[in-house]
DNA sequence: TTAAACTTTCAGAAATTACTGAAACTTCAG
DNA sequence: CTGAAGTTTCAGTAATTTCTGAAAGTTTAA
């Protein structure tokens, strides 16, 4: 297994952006490799073409499925398994978002809804808790939103967002369709 | 300057969260301590909470600088220079993924479209190609749409987007609106 | 069962990243 | 100017993260 020189510098590139996302460069390394593959490969594979020890790709392995990102397949007639990208890209996309958001932000919202039931002792505090309740309040509404985005159809989604006007006229046309509420939102 | 333990568990929180967001902890904790305190703090303040060193506060800072994340102020009478969160907290989180785009994503796009450029010699180049044209795809979109969304005026999409509704209502109520025209996408 | 073929684990080593503190630099009042 | 009050830089050290490879574990064909 040795990479072409395209292949390579994606490989390469995408181990540098995944240990910014989340995993760490021989991780992106991994999947980046199966995503550009178009077969699937097994262990031994992926360690010499990345030139790394077997270990570390069976640790690699194991954290791209903690993220549930590859598939493992069994090829008759040979012992060894093989692993394959799971799902399209955009369902990738969607997969790192939702993951991170319950391992960072989800602690993050609950940390924040405990220090606001915390009666509060001084002014400083009191000023504190309103910076706080704003960071809850827009972690929520992006997970409120991102949430959304995901129960839709993503091939659906996908030629939506490519359509053209893009969001600012989708949220212009929704402002004629739904008024808002006479003073039903105080906070903000 | 010692922090009241409501604003030491926030602090040392956001500084872990902080080193998933592009900086590392030291940086994450400055910010935090910012935003929850009433007043500029100077330099010396912050180390002193934090317990960190001098130096170490001085590249925080002009990393957050950077990031344009805070304000410099001068007090008549004090030689010492203060800090302050610069903007609103959901101006800083548009300025963060705008930042990480700059950094991450352009350059991404731009070695996509260089290894686009290259002619395939052979069919597993050809299929490494696609992949690679469908993570372009994928970026560009989601930069656009990011783009459009930091060009709105936050406060009114803050609104809108508590208001209700959320993304999937709005999407059909788009889709009512702006039939696909016949054929007009024959990627994806 | 057994043993060959494979995978996983994990202690220690290597690589990377962050921090300290002293020295260099800057600014400004007198 | 001068020097006191402040800030920044950066070489060396400390802390953290990642990687290796040998040993332990697992699976399966015979």
């Amino acid at each position: 297994m040795k990479m072409s020189p395209k292949v390579e510098s994606f490989v390469y590139h995408f181990g540098e952006m995944g240990s910014k996302w989340g995993f760490n460069r021989t991780v992106g390394q991994i999947y980046a490799l199966l995503v550009v593959s178009d077969q699937s490969l097994n262990a031994n594979q992926i360690g010499e073409a990345l030139s790394i020890s077997r270990g570390n790709v069976s640790m690699g392995i194991k954290e791209l499925q903690s993220w549930q990102l590859i598939n493992l397949k069994h090829i008759p007639g040979d012992r060894k398994e093989y692993y394959s990208p799971k799902g399209t890209i955009w369902e990738m996309a969607n997969r790192v978002f939702e993951e991170r958001r319950k391992r960072e932000v989800d602690p993050t919202l609950t940390l924040l809804r405990n220090l606001q039931l915390d009666e509060a002792n001084d002014d400083a505090e009191v000023y504190a808790q309103g910076k706080m309740r704003e960071i809850h309040d827009l972690l929520e509404t992006i997970t409120q939103w991102s949430a959304e985005l995901q129960r839709l159809d993503p091939a659906k989604l996908h030629t939506l967002m490519k359509l053209g006007a893009g969001i600012s006229k989708v949220l212009s046309i929704k402002d004629q369709f739904i008024k808002p509420k006479k003073d039903s939102n105080k906070d903000s």
